[in-house]
DNA sequence: ATAATTAAAGACAAAGTTATCTTTAATTCC
DNA sequence: GGAATTAAAGATAACTTTGTCTTTAATTAT
């Protein structure tokens, strides 16, 4: 569904709202272990989202590192997704259609839209904290044992 | 959420389905015009798609073409996916973990299985001629005007 | 048979994705 | 101030996707 860079924003956003803090900051190479990544090109990500949106927040030099502040814990997930530049997806036509509406809809258009509809939701919804909180749990998981 | 080869793979069996039968083949030229797409792009998906799982046939020649059979027209829509080789988009993981299940489950599995299941459900429900009958009705479209 | 028509096959190329590695710059510690 | 540490920036490269164009082969009509 998704490109294999957003996939690794994804799960780095997610460790990183569990473990991460202004006053405790994570290096790439934990952070692309943590996620089970390749660490240079997790870190051109990660370097992505510093900018864009201000999804993650970095600095430099020793005991620097990247984190996110509380407020960027909250955001929804789809953030990231708009961030990565891939929010369209979960608007996009399955068909391809440049133009898919409820006035010229593709054949799959109206079964589609209500599936839609949810993951939009679902995306929408659900902030990174709350993925997060789960992991702390020990419930689910951000990488194959 | 799929590649253009997908979606153009979808737009030319739905037109195909809609319009061909062994007695009436349609040339690449219309096919490409009616689902606008790009003529030798569409060519070689076509062409792979009369090998693999025999969704679509053809037939060189004078009066040659590409067409579907009746009995490739009641093949589930998933039929093209799996023909295209990207099934495996249905079942993925939203977060790119390489299991993911209720035994080891990724932070969102729980939510999107559920979406998850309905889109796998429409694609294998639906058949392709049945996408089809709504274009020839006028009420969905495989190209914007 | 020959010519015309059409898809098949193959070569090629531009662009995008996924990655790696090196150099630079910022920050901290001493 | 100098050394160490860490992300930023940049160059590069392999691979995939998207697309075009040319040549070949099959089929039909004359």
């Amino acid at each position: 569904m998704f490109s294999k860079a957003t996939e690794y924003a994804l799960r780095a956003t997610i460790y990183l709202a569990q473990k991460s803090s202004e006053a405790h900051k994570l290096g790439i190479e934990e952070i692309a272990t943590a996620i089970d990544s390749p660490r240079s090109f997790t870190a051109k990500i990660l370097q992505s989202l510093t900018k864009d949106n201000r999804v993650v927040s970095s600095v430099r030099g020793p005991h620097g590192g990247f984190y996110m502040s509380e407020k960027a814990k909250k955001l929804p997930v789809r953030s990231i997704l708009l961030a990565m530049g891939e929010d369209q997806i979960l608007e996009k036509c399955v068909m391809g259609l440049k133009l898919c509406s409820e006035i010229e809809p593709c054949p799959m258009h109206a079964q589609y839209k209500v599936i839609k509809k949810q993951l939009i939701n679902l995306f929408t919804s659900k902030t990174i904290q709350q993925l997060a909180a789960e992991i702390q749990e020990g419930v689910v998981f951000i990488k194959n044992k």
